[in-house]
DNA sequence: GTGGTAATGTTGACTGCGCAAGCAAACGTA
DNA sequence: TACGTTTGCTTGCGCAGTCAACATTACCAC
């Protein structure tokens, strides 16, 4: 199987390759990607810790970079004040689509060039069983 | 797809286990899993990174630790003096069977539970194809 | 109201690991 | 033989992310 070591060398590639043309860890790219797709652009930091695999003081350092890089901001909760939303902003959407260009294209090729459409579904299917796989995943930047 | 989110979230809790009831990451089982699989139980460093998607730095610290353990144990060769080989210590035998005992078996309850073999035979497949996915997979734990 | 428990988020200490740089041995080529 | 290049491995430094502990706020009993 080696999931965990095919994944992991794939994973630096990308990350790599994210950085060194947007400043941007593959993490970084995907809660930008989530907050993208959100209504109004934000999130619950707890919700958006879940979506990512990551932990509450994980995401908090997270956002912290993007906050400062400007590409999210903090929004507070009327309702609740214990929660704080993270938002994205203008500039966080146009460096996620700066990135995506050259990221999904890169991903849709490494896909492409080894699976039919088909088994990219299957796959992506038998991966969604497994925990963690949780929900819903659209696909694009729009 | 998710490949990394899920993927990230499952290695967390075997790791979880694993260092809890043997003090092994799930990259310490893995390097001790492939020595015991060579003949003689040892590998050179270079080869040994390679198989487990680790770099050679990442190597020497783990088997710095490994070796701190008891577990692994160094090896010169004497046909080319700049490799050194890992070599797996009876110590490290019977801590991986230990661990392999429950590691495997959560493994294989994973699995079990949300695919037919068929389905995982596919799924190994699929995955093999990735980039870094390389090569043989003998399963076992001798 | 007052107490207890749960949920959200942050911080400090730590770990695993990559990258860049270095050293030593080996392998050219001349 | 000497010199440049490659290969194997290690070290210094930095980063991402975990865990444990904590502070707030919310909810729920009474």
């Amino acid at each position: 199987m080696r999931l965990k070591a095919s994944d992991a060398a794939m994973t630096r590639a990308f990350n790599a390759s994210l950085v060194a043309e947007h400043g941007l860890t593959v993490n970084d790219f995907e809660v930008l990607r989530r907050l993208s797709l959100e209504a109004e652009g934000r999130m619950r930091r707890v919700d958006l810790a879940q979506v990512v695999s990551l932990t509450p003081s994980g995401i908090t350092r997270l956002l912290d970079g993007l906050e400062q890089a400007g590409l999210v901001c903090k929004d507070v909760c009327t309702e609740d004040a214990r929660v704080t939303y993270a938002r994205i902003t203008p500039e966080g959407r146009s460096t996620l689509l700066a990135a995506a260009e050259s990221h999904l294209v890169a991903l849709e090729e490494i896909f492409a060039e080894r699976f039919s459409s088909e088994e990219v579904e299957a796959l992506g299917e038998l991966l969604g069983r497994l925990p963690g796989a949780a929900d819903g995943d659209a696909q694009c930047v729009g």
